[in-house]
DNA sequence: TAATATTTTGACCAACTGGTAAAAGTAAGG
DNA sequence: CCTTACTTTTACCAGTTGGTCAAAATATTA
């Protein structure tokens, strides 16, 4: 609760959500152990204990550090803005996400797919939220003629699933392109897949 | 390994399976037990076990199964067909799919998420296959002018991100749209798109 | 440096895990 | 009906799980 952390509490605070990344990521919430997490941190699991709470104490930091970091980039839209514009510099900044973080894209992917046990509230609040002011603000340019007249809640889902997709199905993109950085070709592909449908 | 099975097999056999998928496809391989598939399908622990080796094997059976059924549809995309509709024909069974059989798409997208620990061989090889040879397909029909000159394997994997994201992540599109059958509008949208990137 | 506060560890625990063995129960064929 | 083959259960096991506790080690402060 404290704000006045030790460096001591800082770094083994920050190495503890960095090892609960990379392995809640990789095996989901009940597939990854304390075990895992300590060997991964180079700590031991009682001393993980000591500053968190529980295993579950960390995956929920984890959680909310993410939702913040994903939505604030959806409240940036200026509506203002050119709208073909604001929505592939939106577009281009999720695929890189895609690419530097993959694992919280993974993260995040393994607990909507389980349900969403712990995060239930936040979708139903804040996301939907953040969502229904996004539609609102495509529908206007829709009316202004500025951009052509689509499904705004299922542009944005297409924008999420193709972005996020590099992020984790990265597995299989690698298996069917072999190994390699092919998020400059899937940049080129969804800037483009986006023009046509929103050009009027 | 007999194909001669009895009924009492075959139904306690599809019964394992069926709870099975419903127990991984939520929690993924580690998360899940024995004794969650065993509640599932209404059968004690050893019984299960009597039926399949172990719970790997339940898990890999299901797996097997499932991208049997993936790959086929892909094959049969015909290369002297109109192109367009071939592929929108292509799509919408996939989100049919989805619609169906989420959790066969979750099963997969758990998976493939934590790294295809055990399907990655298939990946390298019959799905690169697969996807090699529709790319190639693609491609024709570009280089005959009967589609837009597009990035075939990135088309794929918009396709493929875009129908699946209905399944795996349903309980955001549900969040954000409330509950209800919004397949309808997603088809709807997923047609449009891809007409509009296809189209000369 | 001595006293205090923080950090780390080793030993431990109850609950749960995948899996086994043998015996009890049930179905099928003669 | 009775023997044989199949099915199911009960009791169990060794290893792992998240988590505790008190003591030891270390850092900080006076």
């Amino acid at each position: 609760m404290s704000k006045f952390e030790t460096r001591i509490q800082k770094k083994n605070h920050s190495a503890i959500m960095l090892a609960g990344l990379k392995i809640f990521s990789q095996f989901g919430f009940r597939g990854s152990t304390l075990d895992q997490i300590a060997a991964e941190s180079g700590m031991s699991k009682p001393n993980i204990l000591y500053y968190f709470q529980s295993k579950d104490a960390i995956y929920e930091a984890l959680l909310a550090q993410l939702l913040t970091d994903w939505l604030k980039p959806v409240r940036d839209i200026n509506p203002d803005g050119d709208p073909i514009e604001e929505l592939l510099t939106y577009a281009k900044h999720k695929i890189m996400m895609s690419r530097l973080y993959p694992r919280e894209s993974r993260l995040y992917a393994n607990e909507i797919i389980q349900g969403a046990p712990r995060i239930g509230g936040v979708l139903k609040g804040e996301l939907r939220e953040v969502v229904t002011t996004l539609v609102e603000i495509i529908n206007a340019w829709s009316d202004a003629g500025l951009i052509r007249a689509v499904n705004a809640h299922h542009l944005i889902f297409s924008i999420w699933a193709t972005t996020q997709h590099y992020a984790d199905f990265d597995v299989q993109v690698q298996a069917v392109l072999g190994k390699g950085d092919h998020f400059p070709d899937a940049e080129q592909y969804l800037e483009d897949m986006l023009r046509r449908i929103l050009t009027v």
